[in-house]
DNA sequence: ACTTGGCACTCGTCCGACGGGAGTGCCAGC
DNA sequence: GCTGGCACTCCCGTCGGACGAGTGCCAAGT
């Protein structure tokens, strides 16, 4: 019963304190929600709220600011996802129906969850891992210079440039392209390096050294090279919640930049639907401790190929930002599995 | 000679201004550089400056800061090209040496004229208009859906999925594209879109939507689809110098975002080595008024494929700037030359 | 025709003081 | 367990004065 109280006083305190960026007191706070009691009785249970870590004040005498520990109540028992309105769902599929290819896809979706969320939004190119090969392409390019090409049927392009070290010929690049399709076609892209580990094999000893260095090359790209790629969105929000951030905005930026950084902040949802939200000090990652990132996986069905996100103030609309990201995940999803 | 100190003077002011990033006045002036006059003298000069328009000061009695004007004398009259360091020169190729692909060329390019000029950099992929076609590749991926990947001799891959509207079959497929190879290989692209428009005809009539498809999405490609990709550095310098910016920081990092911006902003440079300085307002694109921009052409010899450059405040250090990006550009043509 | 030192004047900036206001904690009473 | 009252704390905006950097102008010197 009082306890009650106590959490809906919290909820308040997150959702006036998101709504307005100040620190919140009793007063307004009875004023702006019905709660039935008087500013005396907010002060004790803010006073107990503050005991568990879960308000602070910025200073003596000001009002109540949530903790990260206090959001984390309000995301996990507070608060419920929040659909999105029927204008923004038109918005989304009209906005991404029309995308050409795999890149246009992933551009629009980013830029749109960026627009809704008015955030910095994040999203990952579908893992190769999870996908199968659709085909792999052979070019030569000159006497020492192959571009190998690998399409998977996520509908991503891998290409690289493979300098053989020997001579390659058109004649023996041919050859060489049945053998690899026919080990590695349709198949998983986490099998193909063992399946074209013995094709050299087949071939005269003067070609192996060229055949092996374009193999190499093949198994580095499916399997060591996982530079999943990711791409971004709506940086210019960073300078509205500019003073949010107790170091400003540049460290953010600077941990933005890096891919690596950005992947393993995409973490890991093994199931579409689940979202995961990261509130300030939760993350790990050095510059980004006072941002709040919700990410969600995206795939077909109930296979998940890659993440997708958003990163903000901790001071955020979690209920607004986690439907839109969960929104554009279920349309992006769904737009792979039809064009797959 | 009274007016070759007036320049001189202007030159000081520009670069303690560059240094300090404040106003610098008469007195200032005399003690860091021998001019061998008084500051009364400097005064006047100072005021004619003014009178001229190449200098203003924020306030009545504060210090000079140089206008657009003054900057754009500045370079134009009063500045020479600095050249890197030979620890530069080894930093950038130990850096861009390694590079695996085009992606990955353009990326550490970009990221390291970024880090060189510690402002942002831009870096346009080579212009698909001037390269010839090493090889077109169509795939099947379903009944109705091709992926046509398009291989130019810069090493640039455009790729696109097409829905053919009509049943198409592994065996029309391949007549198509030994057809489409026979008459664009090794062609410029901006001839393919001419050489192929009769292909259809070759076919049976109940072949031909189909075909005629994958010929459209390929004249697409390589004609009205400039699409000219650019990829972006060092937007976190951009909160070191945030203050300078009327604006705030905000609207440069959302005309940053902008593709379409960035093309513009990266300009037409028709020869390589031919440095272009955009000053404040010279830029008429909206939200960089306040920047400087420095772009340059890059290529394979004296063939411009495409332009790089750095965007920053119009308090920079144009020599240093300059002679960074002519080097990078420098190396980056050399890569795609030895690569070709 | 330039240069120079002097001088009065203008402003922006940096305190320190002050008052208002918002908010708190605690206590006594219901 | 709730409530009203009250004293207290502390942030913040305003004001005024001292300070300093810098200017413009003028009269004199070279």
């Amino acid at each position: 019963m009082v306890e009650d109280r106590r959490l809906s006083v919290l909820r308040a305190i997150v959702e006036d304190y998101v709504a307005t960026h100040e620190p919140v007191g009793s007063r307004s706070l009875v004023e702006r929600h019905s709660l039935g009691v008087s500013p005396a009785t907010i002060r004790n249970d803010m006073a107990a709220l503050e005991e568990e870590g879960l308000i602070a004040q910025p200073h003596t005498s000001a009002g109540r600011v949530p903790t990260d520990q206090g959001y984390r109540v309000f995301v996990d028992r507070l608060s419920q996802v929040k659909p999105l309105s029927g204008a923004e769902k038109r918005a989304i599929s009209s906005f991404l129906d029309g995308a050409v290819d795999l890149d246009d896809v992933m551009q629009r979706s980013v830029r749109l969850l960026a627009q809704l969320t008015r955030q910095v939004a994040v999203i990952q190119y579908p893992s190769l891992t999870r996908s199968t090969v659709r085909h792999i392409e052979l070019v030569l390019l000159g006497a020492n210079r192959v571009l190998l090409v690998l399409i998977a049927d996520t509908g991503r392009v891998e290409q690289r440039v493979v300098d053989t070290g020997a001579p390659m010929t058109e004649d023996l690049l041919g050859r060489l392209r049945s053998r690899i399709l026919d080990r590695a076609l349709g198949q998983p892209l986490v099998d193909v390096a063992e399946r074209v580990s013995d094709v050299a094999e087949g071939f005269e000893p003067d070609e192996r050294p060229a055949v092996r260095a374009v193999l190499a090359s093949l198994i580095e790209t499916v399997v060591e090279r996982h530079e999943e790629r990711v791409m971004l969105a709506g940086t210019a929000n960073l300078a509205a919640f500019g003073d949010d951030f107790n170091g400003r905005v540049r460290p953010v930026l600077e941990a933005l930049e890096e891919q690596m950084v950005l992947l393993r902040l995409l973490g890991e949802s093994r199931s579409t639907d689940t979202l995961t939200v990261r509130i300030g000090h939760e993350n790990e990652v050095e510059g980004l401790t006072s941002t709040s990132v919700v990410t969600v996986g995206y795939g077909r069905g109930d296979e998940v190929v890659a993440q997708l996100g958003v990163v903000g103030p901790t001071r955020m609309d979690y209920p607004g930002t986690m439907g839109s990201v969960r929104a554009v995940a279920r349309y992006v999803g769904r737009i792979l599995t039809e064009q797959g």
